[in-house]
DNA sequence: AAAAAGCGTTGATTTAGATCAATGCTTTTT
DNA sequence: AAAAAGCATTGATCTAAATCAACGCTTTTT
């Protein structure tokens, strides 16, 4: 049930045995099935998730009605609404499941007390914030600074999965496109080449 | 010189005062004139800046020769090309002074010691990422949920200081417009209250 | 098994923002 | 003190992407 969250761990900052199963006393799992929340806009998110199968999305809805995707979550990746979750603020985005999804809890009990207790705990979420942090930034500037074209090559490049397993109007929505657009766009690269 | 580093690292992490000589130990300030750089697009990113006084401005150029503001950083704030300060790879992009600034700067090793050795630099360095992760996510979901005059008044809300002492086209450059669109941008805001 | 919903594509039209161009004003350079 | 560069604004035009609409195809629901 673990084997993910703690392959990441270790490949991070290597855990011994005693400290695995002290994390692990921290940690619990959920179930969720395709469609269902994980987190609702308005609610405040209680627990950082981890997924070890299956693929989740954070989005926003605006005034409007029309849904954003701000985040994919795959296998090995983390999400949560972090403002809502470190603040106890509402939540401003919705998470739920795209596909059946294993995921691991964090609970923000636990999440506080393996900081204090678990030096190796603190590293591993340092690194974890700075690479999200540095991924973060990357979009951002592919997303002012590249063509649509660019962009989206560099998205299939660097997530393959998501191509396979995400319908294409969501990863139009994350790109801040209409469906059509990307449609589009598909068929200038191909019949560019 | 340090005065701001401290007082914003106290506020996050208070620190005793032989802790806080440790730390001032491994840091080194540098001053700034207006226009000069602290880092080329090629270069490889050797320190950290922390911005004392000042406004620094990080920003990209496209294959057209474009500039694209990443992002500003003023008084209290973190500079850097973090990718490029983690791996050694080159910089993708530049770093210069908006103002005359003074900065206290953290080299790589100077960054890997006091993680090992001053575990109260590590929480720093771990709230630290996190709100820029979260201020990050923050920018990135309004750029694609809002409208531009929304994002505008946000804008100048959020960083009134920026509004008084960054040209207006660097702003623009920020949020990803033309000036001349911002300028009727903030006609329409003027005209309709 | 039939009906409904979801998805990707294509075409026609509209529109928001970019681009091009010019002007007045302020700050910097010489 | 004069010249040049930088800046914000306004107007006219152009264009890339959004919107509106329709169609086949597949998956899900009933």
């Amino acid at each position: 049930m673990y084997e993910v969250y703690f392959e990441n761990f270790n490949q991070k900052v290597p855990l011994t045995d005693s400290e695995q199963a002290q994390i692990k006393s921290f940690l619990s799992v959920k179930k969720l099935r395709k469609k269902q929340y994980l987190l609702q806009e308005g609610d405040v998110c209680k627990s950082i998730a981890f997924v070890e199968k299956g693929i989740l999305r954070a989005y926003a809805i605006n005034e409007t009605g029309t849904e954003h995707i701000i985040q994919f979550a795959l296998e090995g990746w983390t999400v949560s609404d972090l403002y809502s979750f470190l603040t106890g603020e509402q939540a401003t985005y919705n998470i739920d499941a795209l596909e059946n999804a294993e995921l691991v809890l964090i609970s923000k009990t636990a999440h506080e007390e393996l900081l204090q207790q678990v030096p190796k705990y603190e590293t591993y979420i340092r690194l974890q914030m700075t690479n999200a942090y540095i991924a973060l930034q990357k979009r951002l500037a592919s997303t002012v600074s590249l063509s649509l074209e660019e962009r989206y090559k560099i998205f299939t490049a660097t997530y393959p999965d998501l191509i396979q397993r995400v319908p294409q109007h969501m990863i139009a929505s994350y790109m801040g496109l209409t469906p059509e657009t990307l449609s589009r766009i598909r068929r200038r690269i191909t019949e560019n080449k």
